[in-house]
Formats: structure tokens, sequence, C-alpha cells
DNA sequence: GCAAGGTC
């Protein structure tokens, strides 16, 4: 038997398909697909099944010094069990081996890692290596007519890599951790990749913390040929000799301004016009795919989830790729086919096909494993297969392949410079002639500016002049998007990763927000490792080992060469680093609390930092605890994110708390408290007055809504609801039956009678009853949810905090597994 | 409980 081992499921699928010539059987067998055909059997691996670790003597971090790591063992060990072992079982059975894993290193790495595996079982069998840049069938059938060995230079470069990555970045992240005492869920990362990521986000912030904004004037006229008026923009010559806006002396801008008030007409000097061809995109790799959907508001991490989908449910190619030149394979017309008469994408692809010719636009970048990412041809029913956001980015990149194939567009610019005095106007039109690729793709402005055809020495009438003080801005922080890009100008990371190298950023606790905000600890973390281990957090380091990597690739140098002068280095960074253990620790602990903190405690004047109980509920606590005991209550939904804004009152920040879509700005902890409390007293408490006094009055939580409890609370929790929104005015009148007072609702136009809240709560209870689901209580569920939550079988508050989240968010179209969760929290 | 790289 010959067995075929691919890197990944959905490739060893195609390829048995093609050999097969479509006959192929196929089986589970420890959960893994096998593809079964004439004496042939196909296995997908899932990327890497084996990963390098230290033994287990080194996994107590205490135990061991960070700096024994470097000269650790590292070993390999199966991460992927069930995948080792059916490899295992079939290669017993095999007589041949094929490795047709992913044309490029980490490929070829992992086509070693099977090699190894093959190898423990059996140490005759002939194993080879087929290498083809896409999975079609000439591509395939020449790669298995023309067989190769593996390339295990290539793949030890590659191990060179896992090495170097797992030593600095177990030994660096380790000594930090200890240093600062950070051990369990908050330790402290460090890594060849993270780090320059987050210096870069970290530099970014210094350049805006010291930026000093300066003070210039800019001045504005409106211009008018006969009744067509447009506007325009004085401008000078600098020092430099070029076109300047800014004017930085109020005395020059109030000259001017002066100037132009005092007429009513300018006389054109110079007109241009110039006709520009604007081409169409290029076809999607990951970042610039990444980029087109964040402009659409999804994060990096969203969009290369839904793209995931997009691909494992077969409607668009492999989403993880650098290249940007459609494979040969790739017949534009034929795949334009597939969407004529789809009611919403038939109608570019009609238009596109009614070209002469259909050549697509080409990027720089061309890889061998896979093609830029396109639609497969295959066409989602939008609400029916996939989601609405799963078709906003389905349909992006259908139209991105659409405007590859389109023509370019056409603008007219047209620039008009008109003199008053000595003061120049100037005034820069834009008309799209001819829409091309943007009639396909509409994700770019096409906004035109209209500026009449004038002619030089035609006197334009002048009025409305502005003159209007700015400030320089300082430099803006780094869009997700823009944070990939970077990196990827910078080498590091790679397509499938730069987006998890993000998310990493945020769990640290090193960002927040969005675009992120570097924290206090990631400040520190980024000073003590320039200081320290400058190497981490530069981009030299990976310029560095893709150098060595190609050595080693080209037979030029060894794996042990490598990783031992990698390793010679760290142990210079260590000895270094032995004696500021204490100073490192003291700033990276000062940060951490910098990051909890609010501001002054009203009683004691320490710090007011943010906490968390036990039971891990977040509260707000004194840092000269336990001399001061005072605390703040903070909502029970979410995660407290501390915001930049202060409050003016108390001078503490205010909070947000972070609950997925449910999140909201709780702001100052201390106001809200103030403004919480107890409201007027009512009455008698039906569960306990008679026997503990207790009174029922009107409250306001932390959350801002409001209820009827008891005084008493928390030994009595009665408690009745209050409608959210509307002052709530206490009547003279009585109820007769609960001896409270009546209550009225202003809010709106028309006051409304709630009359006693025992008696609506049981009316409202009654009605309950009769018609509706308790879900609707529940904020953010309405009547569409209900509905929907129902036909999955979940009808009320019991069935919803019973259910699994993830097997709502499956059934439940629109539902996220996290929004389920913070549902379940309220119930 | 460390990294970064595959893949889901």
């Amino acid at each position: 038997m010959e067995l075929i081992i691919t890197e990944k499921d959905n490739a060893a699928r195609r390829i048995a398909d093609i050999l097969s010539g479509g006959t192929y059987d196929s089986s589970r067998e420890n959960g893994v697909n096998v593809y079964a055909w004439g004496g042939k059997r196909c296995v997908g691996l899932s990327g890497h099944v084996v990963g390098v670790d230290f033994p287990a003597e080194y996994a107590d971090w205490r135990d061991v010094e960070p700096v024994e790591l470097i000269d650790a063992a590292v070993e390999k060990t199966a991460t992927k069990e069930n995948i080792v072992a059916t490899l295992r079982i079939l290669s017993r059975k095999a007589n041949r081996v094929t490795i047709a894993t992913d044309y490029d290193r980490e490929g070829e790495l992992i086509g070693k890692e099977a090699y190894d595996i093959v190898r423990e079982v059996d140490e005759e069998v002939p194993i080879r290596r087929v290498r083809f840049s896409s999975i079609t069938e000439n591509e395939v059938q020449n790669a298995f007519d023309e067989p190769d060995d593996l390339d295990f230079d290539l793949a030890a470069a590659g191990e060179a890599r896992q090495i170097i990555d797992l030593v600095w970045g177990a030994a660096l992240t380790r000594f930090l951790s200890l240093s600062a005492g950070q051990l369990g869920n908050d330790f402290i990362s460090v890594g060849r990749v993270q780090s320059p990521t987050l210096k870069l986000i970290v530099d970014r912030e210094r350049e805006i913390e010291a930026f000093d904004p300066e003070q210039y004037w800019e001045l504005f006229a409106e211009l008018a040929k006969a009744d067509e008026s447009f506007e325009a923009q004085y401008f000078y010559r600098d020092d430099e000799d070029n076109e300047a806006e800014r004017v930085w002396e109020e005395a020059v801008a109030e000259e001017v301004y002066e100037t132009l008030s005092s007429h009513d007409a300018a006389t054109v000097v110079d007109v241009t016009g110039r006709t520009r061809t604007d081409t169409p995109p290029t076809p999607f790799n990951t970042t610039q795919f990444i980029r087109a959907a964040s402009a659409l508001g999804y994060s990096a991490q969203r969009a290369m989830s839904i793209a995931e989908d997009l691909y494992t449910a077969g409607y668009i190619t492999y989403p993880r790729t650098d290249n940007t030149v459609y494979p040969d394979d790739l017949e534009p017309d034929e795949l334009l086919d597939e969407f004529v008469g789809h009611p919403t994408l038939g109608e570019s692809a009609e238009s596109l096909l009614e070209a002469d010719e259909i050549v697509p636009t080409e990027g720089d970048e061309e890889t061998t494993d896979h093609p830029p990412i396109h639609p497969t041809g295959e066409i989602p029913a939008r609400g029916g297969d996939v989601s609405d956001d799963e078709w906003e980015i389905y349909e992006l990149v259908v139209r991105r392949f659409y405007a590859t194939v389109a023509d370019a567009a056409v603008w007219e610019h047209l620039k008009v410079v008109a003199e008053v005095d000595d003061c120049r106007l100037k005034a820069n039109g834009k008309r799209l002639v001819e829409p091309g690729y943007h009639d396909v793709y509409p994700y770019f402005s096409t906004a035109e500016n209209y500026v009449p055809a004038v002619e030089e020495g035609e006197e334009l009438g002048l009025s409305d002049v502005e003159l209007e003080e700015k400030e320089t801005q300082p430099p803006r922080r780094y869009g997700q998007s823009r944070l990939i890009e970077t990196m990827e100008k910078m080498g590091i990371g790679t397509k499938a990763t730069r987006h998890d190298i993000l998310e990493k950023l945020y769990d640290r606790g090193y960002v927040e927000s969005d675009p992120p905000r570097p924290t206090k600890l990631a400040m520190a973390v980024v000073e003590a490792a320039e200081n320290y281990a400058d190497r981490v957090v530069s981009e030299e380091m990976t310029a560095q080992l893709e150098a060595d990597m190609d050595a080693i690739a080209g037979g030029e140098a060894t794996l042990e060469n490598v990783t031992d002068e990698s390793r010679e280095m760290l142990e210079a960074i260590f000895e270094n680093l032995g004696d500021s253990r204490e100073e490192i620790g003291d700033h990276l602990r000062k940060s951490l609390k910098d990051d909890k903190r609010l501001g002054p405690c009203p009683d004691c004047g320490e710090d007011l930092l943010v906490r968390r109980s036990r039971h891990g509920s977040y509260f707000v606590g004194c840092d000269g605890y336990p001399d001061c005991e005072f605390t703040l209550p903070l909502p029970s939904t979410g995660k407290p994110l501390i915001m930049e804004r202060e409050c003016a009152d108390h001078g503490l920040n205010e909070v947000k708390m972070l609950a997925g879509r449910q999140t909201f700005v709780h702001g100052c902890p201390l106001c809200k408290a103030e403004d919480a409390g107890e409201g007027p007293i009512l009455g008698a408490c039906p569960d306990c007055n008679s026997e503990e006094g207790g009174e029922l009055a009107i409250k306001t939580l932390q959350s801002g809504s409001r209820l009827v409890g008891c005084t008493r609370y928390p030994d009595c929790e009665y408690s009745l609801p209050l409608p959210r929104r509307g002052e709530i005015e206490v009547t003279e009148m009585r109820c007769d039956e609960h001896d409270l007072p009546e209550l009225v609702v202003h809010s709106g136009d028309e006051p409304w009678e709630l009359g006693c809240p025992i008696c609506n709560y049981r009316e409202f209870q009654a009605r309950d009853s009769e018609s509706g689901s308790d879900l609707e209580s529940i904020d953010g569920i309405g009547a569409k949810t209900v509905e929907k939550l129902a036909d999955a079988g979940i009808e009320s508050l019991e069935d919803l905090t019973e259910a699994d989240p993830d097997a709502i968010a499956e059934d439940v179209d629109g539902v996220s597994a996290d929004r389920v969760r913070t549902w379940q929290a309220e119930a």
C-alpha cells in the first residue's frame, strides 16, 4: 500500500480526488479522515503534529533558574496524538510513503516530522517527497510523476527557528515573570515576534506622549464663476519651494485674511488639467484582505476567523497566503460565469464578461504554496448558509476578484490657482470620468470635488473668507491592520500568525482597546528588553535568523552552528541580567500597579486600585489596605478597563466594562456610588418587616438599573422590578392591599401609572405566563432573538442557563457563544 | 503556565 501524507485534511481529500479520478472511499480512524483507492491511502495532518519543549524536569518555573534553559535539551513530543497514532498504524502497512505537504519551508519541516514518525515504525520503507504549487490536476499529476526526496537541510532550517524561538522566549519570559513575581496566568512574556511588535506600539505611544502641539492657521475662501461656487485654500511657497497651506505666524495669517476679505474678486492665474489612471487593486493576500475587512469594521482576528469558516465551507480559497499573483490554471472567465444570474453578484460578473480580453492584475509576490484569496465559484445562500457578517466578507472577496479583472478607472483632475494681490488660492477638482473597477468594487471612495472649467485671466467672485486656527496633532496610534502591514514590511511573523500575535498582546495585558493602546506593563517590558536584551525587541533578530536559515538550507551552515551561536548570545544577555533582577522586578511590579490605578482614595489619599475578589468579581480597593478599608463596587458584568478620561470631581479614571457586545462605560466609580444607593422608603417589606423591621426602598444599582428592594439587603433579598427608563414619582395614593404608594413613571411625553409595585409585578407575571417568554427580561434579547432561540429549543430563562453556549452559537444565526455567556451571567 | 509556526 502507498501512503500519501498531506499537511491538512482538505488537501488530502482534493489530492485523493485528483489521483483516484473521484473514485476514492473515505473512512475515519481515530477521528482522522483517511481516503482510500486502489492500494493507496491518503491522510492529512493538521499542520505540526509534534512540538518542541524542554524535558519534564524543567517544567516548574520556581525550581529552575531561567538561565539553565539555555543549555537544556529540546525534545519533540506529539501534540496531535490521534493523528500521530493513525500515521503509525498506516505506516506499518505501507510499502511506500509519499510526503505531499505544502511547498514551503514550514511544509518541509512538517514533512520531516511525518518522516520521523514513519521511520520509528519502519526503517526501510521508501519515503519520497512531491512538490506542487497548487492543487490542480496538472500540477499534482506532474509532481507524482517526478517524485523527489525530502530536503533535510530545509527542514533543519525550520527546526533551528523552533529551537531558537523556544529557548529565547522561554528563558526571557521566565526571567521577567519570576523577577516580578508574576506566575500562573499573569506571566510576562517575551518573544522574537511579539516583542518587536509591542515595541512598535510602545514607540508610537512615546511619540504621542512627547508630542508638543504647535499652533498654525489655515485660510479658506469661496470662489465663484457665475453661480457656480467652490472652495479654495490659501497657499504659499515655503523655503524649500514646496506648496504649503499651513501658516505658522498669526500676524501673517491675519494679514492674508485682511487682504482676502477686502476683495470680492480674484484673478485666475493658472489652470492645470490632468488625466489620471486609477489602476485596479491586486489580488488579495492575507494582509491586504485584513486591511480591506478592517475598513468594513472587522478586527483582524474576526476577519480571519470568518475567512477560515468560508474556506472550510468551500466558498473561498485558503485564507493564509502571501501570494498576489493568480496561478495559470485560474480561468477568470470561467469563474465569472459561476456568478452569472446571481441576484446581487450577477450583474457585475455579466458586465465584466463583456470585455474582449480579461487580464487580471498582479502583485509583487508570487509564492508556491497557495493562490491569492479568491472565490471558488461555490456560492453560499445569504441568510441560509452564511450569516450577514460572513456574507459581507464573502462579497468582499468576490468583489475583490471582480476588481482584479476589471478595467482601470479614469479621473480628471483640475487645479485652479487664483490671485488676490500677492495672495494665492488654489482649488483641486477631481471627477471620475471612467468608473472602471469602482463599479464592481464599491469599497473605495469615489467622492468627487467639483471645480468648474475656468480660463487664465478670468475674474472669479471671492467671498466667505475664513481663518481657521489649528493645532498640529500627535501621530495616530497604529490600528490592527496597519500593525499587521508594518509587521509584514519588517519581515516579522507570517501570514498565518501576525493576527494571532496581536491577539496575544491583548491576552497578556500589554494592550487594550482598538486601536491598541499599550499598558504601563507593556512600556516597562519594552524598556527592560531595550536595556538588557535589545535583540529580542528588534526586527534584526528575525532578519539574522532568516539569513541563518537560508545558510542552513543552502548547506553553508548547520543547525548546530546556528543554534550554538544563538545560545551564546543569550548567555551574554543573562550575564548582564543577573545583577539587575531586583531592579527590573521592582519596575515591572510598579507598572502593574499603575495599570490598576484609578486615582486618590477619598479617605486616606493613597491610590485606589481595581482589584479582584477571591470569587472573581471586580471591585475598587485602596492600596492602603488593611489600614484603609475604603472600597467601591464595580458592575458584575464584564472585565473593567481603565480609560484615559478622568472624572473632574474626584480625579479618578473612568471605567469601561468589557463584555463583548454588552460593553458599556461605567464612568467614575465614586460618582456612581454617590448616585446610587437608596431612594425614598415606600413601606414595610412583606418578607421580613414583622420579624426584622425591613422596609422597601427604591434603589439604583451600579449598572444603572433600578428596583424596589429591602433595606436589609443582603440579609433579605426581597425585590420588585422597575422600568429601565424615566423618572419615578412616588405619589400620595396608597394601595389598599399592600399599603405601598402608587408610582408614576415620567418618560417621553405621557407619564404612565405604574401603580403599586407589588400589584404591578403580579400583573406582569400574569401577562408573562400567558403570552411571552421571560427571555425578554434580558438585556440584548428582543422579540426577534426570542423567536430564533425558540427555534433552537430555548424557550425560557431556565433553558438558557442550562444550555451549552457553543451549541447555541452553532444553531442560532448571528449569536456568538460569548454573547450567550453574558446572557447566562445576567440570567 | 514559556515562543512561533502550522491548522480547525
